[in-house]
RNA sequence: GGGCGCUUAGCUCAGCUGGUUUAGAGCGUCUGCCUUACAAGCAGAGGGUCUGCGGUUCGAAUCCGUAAGCGCCCACCA
């Protein structure tokens, strides 16, 4: 074995028997089911360190579930990722000069299934080299034919029961991708741009009336003007008409209230047909509509002026005619928020379109009350403030869009008018005869809507499709991992994801879609910066893994991950993690290369194996409760320690015989069992190595594995040998401070003298005297002349040295020390001399500052005493 | 504009119902070591009064109020 761990072979071996055995592998039986379902990445996308984090996280919790007697399934697969997807074709084929619109639906649905198979599943692949224990047999995909008719099929059922509707209603429409989108998808972003002052002429006067607005080019859009009626700087206005400047259009002053007294002129522009407020305001006046924008965001033949040209460059040239004209009063810097769409990233266009729409109170309300009352649990906990501001703020879901790559709606138009709604275009055909009466209708006289649904519409059933809980109700599979156990994923998708796979749930399962819900945090660089491309600041996971192994990553992800919180990442933190991989190693070839006798415990084996197994049982204790608060790298912490500075720093070193020596067969064995237990801890966290070791620890048979190895328990930790052995490190790192201290070398052997009739049993006294490299360790009232001194709790234990101490730096030391102790007292005896305290706090709490009192007395006594020996 | 959260050692963070020897961890720093498992290591050390102010209490990093800074979410006034 090499003094250094190479993590490549290792890994890529143990991942391909744990498949070739089908460990991974889950099916329902009398087990209690631990149940996850991977948040679908995009199909086509590649592996960031956010899917490190939170694939980690993942594989930890299953890993842990399967350790501990539960049958853990987790379920991998992808998502269609509607936008994302079409946008990424539709880039591909205007490489190769092939305009969307240049093919039929089919045509273009075939180049997409092509690139989905091309590039799809890569992601899952790369999910294997992180070590994801995922039960690929299950391998799910959003527009699957089992996920898709899932779809349809509910779809078609809340259009029945009335909670899907279609309308003309303002949306958010991306000019880029040519779609609508929801609320959701749009993100609003700070923008530095300019208010312009716009002079519209008053009807038959010569007075202007001024706009201030930050969209001229939508004056062709105008239908009113609007005041407030309480404002009397506009007051002259009310019951005139003004122009539309450039445009020459007549229209009215209209008044209400919604006008802001304070902002701009008082005046406000009213253009329905693009802007949230206006149409509300066109609304409730019955103002005209004019829609002077196409849907790639060039200006439409109705707004007559600048047709064609883009809305951009038509609000550059519209200013420079507005000034020309004269009708620019003037323009000045301003900024506000511009809603952007979430994928293309360009500027939102509200506008007036024709769309399907869920109505959202119902399922917000059955959505609610799970998460507020804790039967859904979120960690962590704050954002169940965020997700119930949301559902009570809610709005109808905008479901459709002008999309191909999707779900698509099953609606069916008739050639009179009106539509159907259906699950497959048969039973259109029969919905449609039954509703018109005639019977000679075909399947090609039926029309079907062209859009598709928003991807979120397919990703709310997850939980539920992936067991087929939607075509086969009530199904063996659903019934047994359903309410599934964790779901692992970001905040930023509470809403698009979360809260919607609630309201699934319930609705069509009326049960929890899952019982808890672990918020990862985002990765950012150490610098804060959120990881970009654009940034060039997000690392290769895979180059990670290569350098690090997968082991050291996931540790690195791990180091640093509260639930909630962001992660700065730092390549620092895997090599922490690489670096335990090679102790965990060392530690591994150091025992393994013992040669075992027949021979007799030594008495300090039989206090260190006593002692570990006490602290193994006490941390073990520690991690589960850990496990269950989510607190995971806290837990990681915990074994990380466990295993480094008390396994390895102390318990080996105490056992260790003497060089060239071997070990005695109880000790050894007892060694080994606790290795065992410690791998077992440690493997959630680092798969790889943990098998690599756990595999050469016992002669293993063909078809085992740590993976489905059971942690057991390790009954009660004895706290008495671990507060004793606590103390005898304190000794030890006494003794190991005088040797620093005065350059002793390691080699020559001291004298411990002890200042208490309570001698240290045989045991102790072999692990002291062993670990300090001591000659003897005797009793003493009065400690040698020459000598170095340091108390532990209460008692005071001396080294005496050969050479002639240095009496002032010993004295300096013994004062510093002195001076602490003092004002240690002082604190104290503040409390107990204040009457009310004695009184009103706890009688324990009292004693426990009487036990302070007389502690500090005794050690203060001890160091006058040592300060006085010197002086003379 | 509304809401939520954060501010503890150089860095990243714990600190649950106020009292567990005048605040803990990991990393980094400093010192001494190539000691025959590991220099990707071993041994040891230093370092903060818990953002400021006020209050409640016998007692506050912990509870309340307030100011400042930072972050997130929601709304979106042209």
């Amino acid at each position: 074995m090499d003094s250094v761990y190479s993590p490549q072979q290792i890994e890529a071996k143990w991942y391909q028997y744990w498949l070739d055995n089908k460990f991974f592998h889950s099916e329902p039986d009398g087990r209690e089911p631990y149940t996850i379902v991977i948040p679908p990445p995009n199909v086509t996308g590649v592996l960031h360190m956010g899917h490190m984090l939170n694939n980690t996280i993942q594989d930890i919790l299953v890993r842990r579930a399967r350790m501990t007697g539960k049958n853990a399934c987790w379920v991998p697969g992808t998502d269609h990722a509607s936008i994302a997807t079409e946008a990424k074709v539709v880039g591909k084929l205007a490489e190769q000069g092939i305009k969307k619109t240049d093919l039929t639906r089919e045509q273009f649905l075939e180049h997409a299934w092509d690139w989905t198979r091309e590039h799809g599943g890569i992601i899952l692949k790369q999910l294997r080299r992180l070590g994801a224990s995922c039960d690929w047999d299950r391998t799910g995909f959003t527009m699957d034919e089992q996920r898709s008719a899932s779809v349809i099929k509910v779809f078609c059922d809340l259009y029945d029961k009335g909670l899907i509707y279609r309308g003309v209603r303002m949306v958010n429409w991306d000019p880029k991708a040519l779609t609508a989108l929801s609320d959701e998808e749009v993100v609003f972003q700070e923008h530095h741009g300019k208010l312009y002052y716009l002079r519209y002429k008053v009807e038959g006067e010569d007075a202007y009336a001024i706009v201030a607005t930050t969209r001229p080019e939508t004056i062709m859009g105008d239908t009113a003007m609007c005041i407030n009626p309480r404002n009397p700087k506009t007051a002259w206005l009310k019951g005139k008409r003004v122009v539309v400047p450039l445009v020459g259009r007549v229209i009215p002053v209209i008044e209400d209230e919604y006008v802001d007294i304070e902002f701009g002129t008082g005046c406000l522009k009213v253009t329905p047909a693009h802007d949230v407020n206006d149409y509300m305001l066109g609304e409730k006046y019955n103002l005209p509509s004019i829609d002077i924008f196409n849907d790639n965001g060039t200006l439409s033949e109705a707004a007559g002026l600048y047709v064609g040209m883009d809305r951009f460059d038509c609000r550059e040239q519209i200013v420079r005619d507005l000034d020309a004209a004269g009708l620019l009063e003037k323009q000045e810097d301003y900024t506000n928020n511009v809603g952007f769409s979430e994928r293309t990233h360009v500027p939102i266009e509200p506008k007036l379109s024709m769309q399907w729409f869920l109505k959202m109170e119902h399922l917000a309300k059955i959505a609610l009350n799970p998460v507020m009352q804790d039967d859904i649990r979120f960690y962590p906990a704050k954002y169940k403030n965020t997700y119930k501001h949301w559902l009570e703020n809610i709005k109808d879901w905008c479901i459709s869009r002008q999309l191909w790559w999707g779900h698509r709606i099953p609606a069916y138009y008739l050639p009179e008018g009106g539509f159907v709604v259906a699950e497959s275009a048969q039973q259109a055909l029969e919905k449609a005869k039954k509703q018109t009466g005639n019977e000679n209708l075909s399947v090609g006289d039926l029309r079907q809507d062209p859009d598709c649904l928003d991807t979120w519409f397919s990703s709310w059933l997850w939980p539920i499709s992936l067991f087929n809980g939607i075509l086969d109700p009530g199904n063996k599979e659903i019934n047994y991992y359903y309410p599934t156990t964790d779901l692992v994923t970001g905040p930023d998708i509470i809403f698009f994801w979360v809260a919607r796979m609630i309201m699934a749930g319930y609705e069509y399962e009326g049960k929890m879609p899952f019982r808890n819900v672990y918020f990862t945090g985002i990765v950012r660089d150490k610098l804060g910066r959120k990881m970009s491309k654009s940034l060039g600041n997000s690392p290769d996971p895979i180059e990670l893994i290569d350098k690090f192994g997968a082991d050291g990553v996931r540790m690195g992800m791990m180091l640093s991950a509260p639930a909630g919180n962001d992660i700065l990442f730092d390549e620092s933190l895997c090599e922490q993690g690489r670096n335990f991989n090679n102790k965990i190693w060392n530690c591994f070839r150091l025992v393994k290369g013992w040669q075992v006798s027949d021979a007799e415990q030594p008495r300090y084996a039989a206090l260190a194996t006593r002692w570990f197994q006490a602290l193994l049982a006490k941390t073990a204790g520690q991690v589960a409760d850990l496990f269950t608060k989510y607190r995971l790298s806290e837990a990681l912490m915990a074994v990380y320690k466990l295993f480094w500075d008390e396994f390895s720093s102390w318990y080996l070193e105490m056992i260790k015989p003497q060089y060239g020596c071997p070990i005695d067969r109880t000790t050894y064995e007892q060694t080994l069992t606790f290795f065992d237990s410690l791998l077992k801890l440690l493997h959630p966290f680092m798969p790889f190595i943990t098998e690599e070791l756990w595999q050469n620890l016992y002669e293993r048979r063909q078809g085992e594995t740590i993976m489905l190895a059971q942690l057991g328990s390790f009954g009660e930790p004895d706290e008495t040998i671990i507060g004793e052995v606590e103390h005898l490190k304190a000794v030890i790192t006494g003794v190991r401070n005088i040797r620093q201290q005065r350059n002793i070398p390691q080699k020559e052997q001291l004298e411990l003298q002890v200042l208490s009739d309570e001698a240290f049993s045989a045991e102790a006294t072999e692990v002291i005297t062993k670990l300090s490299n001591l000659s003897s360790i005797v009793a003493v009232e009065q400690k040698a002349a020459n000598s170095a001194s340091f108390i532990v709790g209460v008692t005071e234990y001396a080294v005496p040295l050969d050479a002639f101490i240095n009496v002032e730096e010993e004295l300096r030391k013994l004062e510093a020390d002195l001076k602490y102790q003092e004002g240690f007292l002082a604190g104290v005896m503040k409390k107990l001399s204040n009457e009310r305290f004695v009184q009103n706090a706890k009688p324990e709490v009292v004693a426990m500052e009487r036990k302070k009192q007389a502690d500090a007395e005794s050690r203060i006594a001890a160091l006058k005493e040592s300060i006085k020996a010197l002086g003379k």
